[in-house]
DNA sequence: TGTTATGCCTGACAAATGTCAGCAAAGTGT
DNA sequence: ACACTTTGCTGACATTTGTCAGGCATAACA
């Protein structure tokens, strides 16, 4: 098994592209087989993401991971590069990739349906489907390169401007009234409650929750609607 | 140096009590005099915090904090029995006594101010005096004793019940109705929002931001009130 | 059946970490 | 000036950690 070849863990290469629209996963040569590796690399990661959400990124140890995942502790870097290429494997895995659907697509591939039914929609996806990609990456801030930390905050916000222009379609207000932002980035926060705060409300009807949210989010939105200054 | 007692490090040894309201700090008794091992102290958590906060509990070493505190790497141990002990005192500094005011207890004592105004005000305290409290807290969960996680549960719960009476209170819905529950649990999550989510916009004004948000959760509790069962 | 390619594992290493024993230094009161 | 108390610190310990070199087993193939 000699010819590992990484790609080193902090590239600054590439000349300026604009916005990178994942996190890079080193490139590891130890398995030729390509279908097993990603086998392997799929029962590494998720043991790791049980460990990272249980115990924490730091303190989760290779070994863990090892013993969790049944893989030797020599060979799991056949297929993975360091425990950081793990972390950055899932975050693309449940930030970038959740499959989740954001509220703007929700709005136009079902204008037939209320708001509020759309966004409570939405909150439940988001909810069962990110639910772990936003733990995992409110927790991990500390351990991602500056670089990778400016890649998730760019996939947030090009969310939030989308959902911002949303919002000013939904009220009709200008372009530069900077609440539209306010509100867009507080209904993503708001997305992210269920996940962040699932430790508290366990005896608290799902459905029931989100339908309250829901509701919640609508009132804001019009509300914003309401004090719009006159134009 | 040689009589330190600890106090052992999870203590399951009170007969129920029923809630405890903060983390119990391990006595030290390295140092004699009190107010010196006190200002000590003061310096090691301070120094703690800032590091906690930017690489994380887990990958902040004691050398690390002792370099900063500038506290000798085995004298910082006549001050606090370990790492773990640094981290309880903080939260009880920052989570259990923040000195942020209770939303409860501003709408008391200022009747006279309307609601949007009072939320506003506490939204500002809280983000101001409670923003370190909130980051650490939602950042060392995973390394916290099952038991100082269910003392900070409490609180919080604690605080979400008084909230949940206001809102009961303001909008005359009934005591049994769940939503005033989910409501207070918004309330609280949004009041960790500018906290949670200061990595990302930076660029907006805060007083703006804490009156949007302020007029949301106006917006969200008249909404409730709206639409409550007749009675 | 013998050879070879490929994935797997034993064993180890250097570095880092939490923790402290025991001594040096600095006050403090006489 | 001296004895004693209280604080600070050098140096080290046992462990744990990330990481890997190099050999081993097995299955494919000749």
């Amino acid at each position: 098994m000699k010819p590992i070849q990484h790609t080193p863990d902090s590239s600054g290469l590439e000349p300026a592209r604009p916005v990178k629209n994942e996190l890079l996963e080193a490139r590891v040569a130890g398995v030729r087989n390509a279908s097993l590796a990603e086998k392997r690399r799929e029962q590494i990661c998720d043991a790791a993401l049980e460990l990272f959400l249980q115990k924490g990124f730091a303190s989760t140890t290779i070994r863990d991971i090892c013993a969790r995942s049944g893989v030797n502790q020599a060979s799991i870097y056949d297929y993975i590069s360091n425990k950081n290429d793990i972390l950055r494997r899932l975050l693309n895995r449940l930030w970038f990739r959740s499959g989740a659907p954001s509220l703007p697509d929700l709005l136009e591939q079902h204008p037939e349906n209320s708001l509020q039914d759309n966004v409570a929609f939405y909150l439940k996806e988001f909810w069962s489907k990110r639910r772990k990609g936003t733990l995992l990456a409110y927790r991990t801030v500390p351990h991602l390169t500056k670089e990778d930390r400016k890649t998730m905050r760019a996939r947030d916000e090009q969310l939030i401007s989308r959902l911002a222009e949303s919002i000013e379609d939904l009220t009709q207000l200008p372009e530069n009234d900077p609440r539209t932002l306010v509100v867009a980035n507080l209904v993503l926060f708001m997305a992210s409650f269920g996940p962040l705060r699932d430790w508290l409300h366990q005896d608290l009807d799902n459905d029931l929750v989100a339908d309250t949210v829901a509701a919640a989010i609508v009132a804001m939105i019009e509300n914003l609607a309401r004090y719009s200054p006159e134009q």
